[in-house]
DNA sequence: TAAGCGTGGTT
DNA sequence: TAACCAAGCTT
């Protein structure tokens, strides 16, 4: 079996050993193809299969998707995290509406003209929709061409990439089965070759890997040069009411949770109070300060302290203006929220 | 070019 | 525990 190419071993393996039956494998259009490769960046399977079956059945064609409120696409991403992908995701279906007859250029050019489509997206889905032949490159196949090729530096680093967009390249057949292919090399990485304790005696790669015969397969892929991450500190301003509705925000576009709804921010409990008080006139008759909550994100640490504010003065059940609304759970069209936002919610609200 | 963007799993 | 990473893209 070592004597055939890289391809060819890699769909031997693949023919025995690939993963299959997963939802967007089952059922294989493009458009699921695609929205599942979008909730798949930087995401690992087992947490997009808790989102992908509930977001088709909801949206199960690029027009109904299209004809969605944003809000309501946020909110089955809720949790699911990197929100501008729920922001493109929406956008791009309103173009293809618009623009491509509701369906997706199957043209490895055009699917990159599209909000959220990269190299490595628009590559995945000609390759697994389309059986085109496009390389990918995702942290799988990176991690098995570093390893096999003994590629030095971190694959972040430019230089890296373009040589690992190379051999992705070199290494996806020529004549046939790159659906397979594609999906068997994205299986070898998750599965075999896998970033500690690689199963170097079930790689069909192992003949030629340079790491393995270098008995240096834990150097490889570098690993991220570090920096520490800085810590931010906000206050998180909830004001409640008698009958037990919040006060929630959108938030900005840009930024952290982007677009989606949560507490107004303050810098200190001071200012919270002293907002509170320009805001509703009054001061709280009850300040409940709730423990800290220290939140990891990619770039930096957020500390947030949750500070409730009871307002006395009684205000119309639902107020929905814009940007601002006073939340009460369960009956209200939310649209999404943040997980800590809603871990926040679930420990106050009276009725959830 | 490199920083910014979320959350959960793993060690 | 804290660091690292995951089916990357955008600006």
């Amino acid at each position: 079996m070592n004597e055939l190419v890289i391809s060819d071993r890699v769909l031997a393996w693949f023919a025995h050993h690939g993963r299959r039956g997963l939802p967007w494998q089952v059922l294989r259009t493009a458009y699921r193809v695609w929205v599942s490769e979008i909730m798949l960046q930087q995401t690992q399977v087992q947490t997009v299969l808790r989102y992908f079956p509930p977001f088709v059945e909801r949206f199960p064609n690029v027009t109904a998707l299209a004809r969605a409120d944003l809000d309501e696409v946020l909110r089955l991403w809720s949790g699911l995290g990197y929100y501008a992908r729920a922001r493109n995701l929406h956008r791009t279906a309103r173009i293809l509406v618009n623009e491509y007859d509701g369906n997706l250029p199957l043209d490895h050019e055009r699917l990159q003209c599209l909000p959220g489509i990269g190299r490595s997206t628009a590559g995945a889905i000609l390759a697994l929709a389309s059986d085109q032949r496009h390389p990918i490159l995702d942290g799988n196949v990176k991690r098995v061409l570093c390893r096999h090729q003994a590629i030095e530096g971190w694959p972040g680093h430019a230089r890296v990439t373009k040589h690992l967009w190379q051999l992705a390249d070199e290494y996806t057949p020529h004549q046939h089965s790159v659906a397979e292919y594609t999906q068997g090399i994205m299986d070898l990485g998750s599965m075999v070759c896998t970033r500690v304790r690689p199963r170097c005696g079930a790689c069909p790669l192992r003949a030629d890997c340079r790491a393995h015969a270098q008995a240096r397969v834990n150097d490889f892929p570098e690993a991220r040069p570090r920096r520490g991450l800085p810590l931010r500190r906000t206050t998180f301003v909830v004001v409640r009411r008698p009958d037990g509705c919040v006060l929630l925000e959108r938030r900005p576009t840009v930024g952290v949770w982007g677009g989606l709804w949560s507490f107004p921010e303050c810098s200190s409990e001071k200012d919270a109070k002293d907002w509170c008080l320009r805001r509703f006139g009054q001061r709280p008759a009850v300040s409940l300060r709730l423990p800290l909550k220290r939140h990891r994100f990619s770039h930096f640490h957020l500390e947030i302290s949750p500070i409730v504010l009871d307002i006395a003065a009684p205000q119309r059940c639902v107020m929905e203006v814009d940007s601002v609304l006073w939340y009460k759970g369960g009956e209200s069209k939310i649209g999404g929220l943040p997980a800590p936002v809603a871990g926040l919610l679930n420990g106050l609200l009276p009725n959830s």
